[in-house]
DNA sequence: TGATCAATAAACCTTTTAGTTAATTATTCA
DNA sequence: TGAATAATTAACTAAAAGGTTTATTGATCA
């Protein structure tokens, strides 16, 4: 299942750490692993932007010599408004707004 | 960070369905276990829950012989607002009706 | 009062995760 | 063309997760 990848890619706080900065704007994996210089190496970094790649929660771009990644919200706001709606009866509300969001969403030009 | 043992909680299949089964009613550790009773064994089963109540998304007491679990909905629903309205910028107006909900539901009576 | 049952704790094992450094690939440009 | 740079892959290691079986605790009840 497709959210299993989701919440595995979520459980880690380098991970999550990742998305903010691209819900910003867009980024080169070497912009990203400088944000992590003091932390972890590039290569680390670059294995968790693999893991999001495959959880389908960030696209990546070559372009050059350098590779872009930029967020996919969609994806990660439909799972978890999905998971919300199953899990918090209270949500369902929620659910139905945020799919109609993305639906609108769809229907605007743009990557992701 | 109290997101981090949630987030952390959230990455298990086993544990995600603990949550909604609890979403329908309350269960004693007997009946979660037999949930899984062909999966894995009950104190596989005892510790996921153990690691749910340390997450701060279910609430657990001891009746008689017993031990009843409960979901805490507004811990989990609070968590993924919050990370989607850091994350998903259009999300945002769903925190507030979120924020919004859990407020009114804390002036109302209740366990959790 | 001791047998039974629900639940968890302890001890242990295996697999996965998350990091490291070194090597590789692909691109740019002097 | 070949040196330099960006990014990833490969090979390896240490720690953590997730399961097992056995042991323990505490409540019930014949």
């Amino acid at each position: 299942m497709a959210a299993d990848k989701i919440f595995e890619a979520l459980s880690s706080a380098p991970r999550r750490r990742i998305l903010a900065y691209l819900s910003k704007t867009d980024m080169t994996a070497g912009d990203i692993s400088n944000c992590f210089k003091d932390m972890m190496s590039a290569p680390a970094v670059s294995k968790h932007l693999s893991i999001l790649e495959n959880a389908g929660l960030v696209w990546r771009e070559k372009r050059g010599q350098n590779v872009h990644y930029g967020l996919k919200e969609d994806a990660l706001a439909a799972t978890l408004a999905h998971f919300l709606g199953e899990v918090c009866p209270r949500s369902r509300p929620l659910r139905k707004e945020s799919a109609a969001a993305a639906r609108k969403k769809a229907t605007e030009p743009g990557r992701s």
